[in-house]
DNA sequence: ATCTTTGCAAATGCTTTGCACATTC
DNA sequence: GAATGTGCAAAGCATTTGCAAAGAT
């Protein structure tokens, strides 16, 4: 059992939820697939690779569950429907994203630099921030 | 008629559309409404009271219309439904958002300051931004 | 006169829910 | 054994679409 599969039971545990295979083969899936934004229909069809009883309904209240846990991250690309990642709880803020419009890839940005304009989003607005969605649009390296 | 309605007018003449009752009512709407975020559906309600005989399908028509043509946003408060503003084309990119995660409140930030950010998008990953979409979640003057 | 737009109702597609059975603790 | 979780099918809800009639240029 990896990391992620030891904090998933923990997590679990302390909030009076089981754990289950069906929760474990969800997880597994996501793990094996870092940094791809999957729908729960994809991840759905590839848990049933290995877990072929599994319903879609238990796959959609299994994600809404680790993201209530903090587990994973629910994204809206405008595609018509949710994607989820990993969550990096080290991090104390969900990372930005590039967004291609020509061919729709999603890539990742390491730099946060947004401390100066939180700053200023409290002293101005009193505004408490706990945490930001950041999208860029535009065009990548390959469609540019 | 206002600013708000010759450039619909021309934008619309431009792009080979027509300029009908239904998508002037819309628009009056959205302006009567500024800083307000509406939905669709409330949108809709709103038009029927000028505009008794208009069906939800053509709004939701002339919002994507609109979108298009770059008369508005469009955005995903993670509601459930897509929320319409006029967009500013004056400035260059769209404002920031704080959304509250206690009242549900949406405000607006003037405040841009991602310049330094993008300069190192462009330089890192090749990616030339055409625009952002920025959330921060957290908690509002009264809230916290 | 032509081509676009509208209104209505039906269809779509993602997501949620009710319920009987199964599983975990 | 009690309570939670699952699978299935049905329901829900925002949004889209087909089509005949209405409207704009």
């Amino acid at each position: 059992m990896n990391d992620g599969m030891i904090s998933l039971k923990m997590a679990l545990k302390k909030n009076g939820y089981k754990l289950t295979s069906q929760r474990k083969a969800t997880l597994k899936t996501i793990l094996e697939n870092q940094g791809k934004h999957l729908s729960t229909e994809e991840i759905f069809v590839k848990v049933k690779e290995s877990n072929p009883r599994i319903g879609l309904a238990t796959v959609y209240r299994t994600l809404l569950l680790l993201e209530e846990l903090g587990i994973l991250i629910k994204h809206n690309f405008e595609d018509g429907r949710y994607r989820y990642e990993l969550s990096h709880p080290d991090q104390d803020h969900d990372h930005h994203h590039l967004i291609c419009l020509k061919c729709g890839e999603v890539s990742e940005v390491k730099e946060d630099l947004l401390d100066s304009l939180e700053d200023i989003i409290v002293k101005n607005y009193g505004f408490k921030v706990a945490n930001h969605k950041v999208k860029f649009y535009g065009y990548c390296k390959r469609c540019n």
